[in-house]
RNA sequence: GGAGGUGUGGCCGAGUGGACAAUGGCAGCAGACUGUAAAUCUGCCGGGCUUCGCCCUACCGAGGUUCGAAUCCUCGCGCCUCCA
């Protein structure tokens, strides 16, 4: 291992501290950190993911991005996937048995993970670990052995168990084992430190105490809050349908973004970019003074995150397309397209090309006034359109948009 | 092992033989107002039908009672509580 040079302590710190929730604990991780700085060498910085569902979005990245930080500053970073917990299938709030992923499947998934972690992580300097090779080593006696580790009552300390047993919601055993097989992790990994969100901070301390118990030092947990979705109130999630996709295009990432409620945007910048905090202060200070209109700071939030993924240019185009189309009333630049034969109803074809789920409510969306074609606003279902060369432009509600070609 | 409870639309939750495609709330969608923000107001919100109406499918599952069942009975399944 070649020394390295890493920065001033305090300096590191700061950069570590920005958008954390739970840091435990300070003093230890400045040990940590001065002494790494001594000696030229790296800390071990740890973050375990499920590769059950591969779909990345922004919420997740408010993590990624604390880790590439550590990358930033030298140190050495795992991606562990918990292929060995996947492998399970956490049955947690399910009403079916959630299906157990093989080999393959998750071999497959965390390659998709992959591909979309390192749109925020350096792929060169990140080491990515599988929980498995020493989990699966465990066998059912190593499990017990783990499982004394631990008591009923300390594990019941954890919100979720408490809460789900005094309403009498089940709790599987296994679902105790989650957080000792994690902590495990730390154990085998060697961790300095241990990173997550704000909901994993009981698994991430099992992991502490669990060091401990081995003679080691214990790893510090540094926690990222959860991102609040573009509804403004619920957390992040791809169920929701309040999510934006780290594989999103760029003008799905701009418009996603400006539709979020203004009081979110100052979390967003602090979580999920670089701007200096004293900046987003002062946008902030400046817009609630009234001086800023708070469309602009949200434009350029909105135009950071397009070029986080996809670059400055397609950045400044999402922008120019969105103002086009909704400042504007124009159309967006590539429009689906379709082509079905004959003539047909209105009601009939926004159904036939997927413009609405069903008669029912494509005659609601007609009724109210959701549905133009060229431009002219139509509230008869039944309006007869008949094949003709140039297609027809649909637009319904205020972003569904399809060029229509009937032969 | 014993006793009891519970299961309703994406979620929560009313309904306890007919007036029930099922009150409310949330979420969602659309329109108005805007900055595609929030808030607010209005409408819609199982599927099909040119629809002040008709048809189909639905209240965990399968049978049954009844002119008629989300509602009653039987069996099954899931979940919960208490006792051991």
């Amino acid at each position: 291992m070649p020394e390295r040079d890493f920065p001033p302590v305090e300096e590191q710190m700061e950069l570590l501290r920005r958008g954390s929730v739970d840091l435990v604990d300070e003093a230890q991780l400045r040990a940590k950190l001065e002494k790494s700085r001594k000696a030229g060498k790296p800390l071990t910085v740890k973050a375990g993911f499920d590769p059950s569902s591969p779909d990345l979005h922004l919420g997740h990245t408010v993590l990624l991005r604390k880790m590439r930080h550590f990358q930033q500053l030298g140190h050495r970073v795992v991606f562990l996937i918990g292929d060995f917990t996947a492998r399970i299938g956490d049955p947690t709030g399910k009403k079916a048995t959630r299906p157990q992923l093989n080999e393959e499947e998750v071999q497959a998934n965390s390659l998709t993970y992959q591909r979309q972690v390192f749109r925020v992580l350096d792929e060169k300097e990140t080491v990515v670990d599988y929980n498995n090779r020493w989990l699966g080593q465990l066998g059912s006696q190593g499990m017990i052995r783990l499982a004394g580790r631990y008591t009923l009552a300390r594990m019941m300390e954890r919100e979720d168990f408490r809460t789900r047993f005094q309403e009498g919601r089940p709790i599987h055993l296994h679902e105790l084992l989650y957080p000792l097989a994690q902590a495990y992790d730390s154990v085998a990994l060697q961790a300095d430190v241990e990173l997550g969100g704000h909901d994993q901070i009981f698994n991430l301390l099992v992991g502490r105490d669990l060091m401990k118990e081995e003679g080691m030092e214990p790893q510090v947990v540094l926690t990222v809050p959860l991102l609040v979705g573009l509804d403004g109130h619920e957390k992040m999630s791809k169920s929701l349908g309040n999510a934006i996709a780290v594989e999103d295009p760029a003008r799905e990432i701009y418009g996603k973004t400006m539709s979020i409620p203004d009081s979110l945007m100052w979390d967003w910048y602090l979580l999920l970019t670089d701007l200096p905090q004293a900046e987003i202060a002062e946008r902030r200070r400046r817009v609630e003074a009234g001086e800023l209109h708070p469309k602009g700071v949200k434009q350029e939030l909105a135009r950071r995150l397009a070029a986080q993924f996809h670059g400055e240019e397609a950045a400044v185009q999402a922008e120019a397309e969105f103002e086009n189309v909704f400042a504007g009333g124009g159309v967006p630049d590539d429009v689906p397209e379709r082509d079905l034969e004959g003539s047909w109803t209105l009601l009939k074809l926004l159904t036939a090309a997927e413009l609405a789920p069903s008669n029912g409510e494509a005659r609601r969306l007609i009724q109210q006034g959701a549905v133009s074609i060229d431009g002219q606003r139509t509230d008869n279902p039944f309006l007869e359109l008949t094949p003709r060369p140039e297609p027809y432009l649909f637009k319904v509600g205020k972003r569904r948009f399809a060029r229509i070609h009937l032969s």
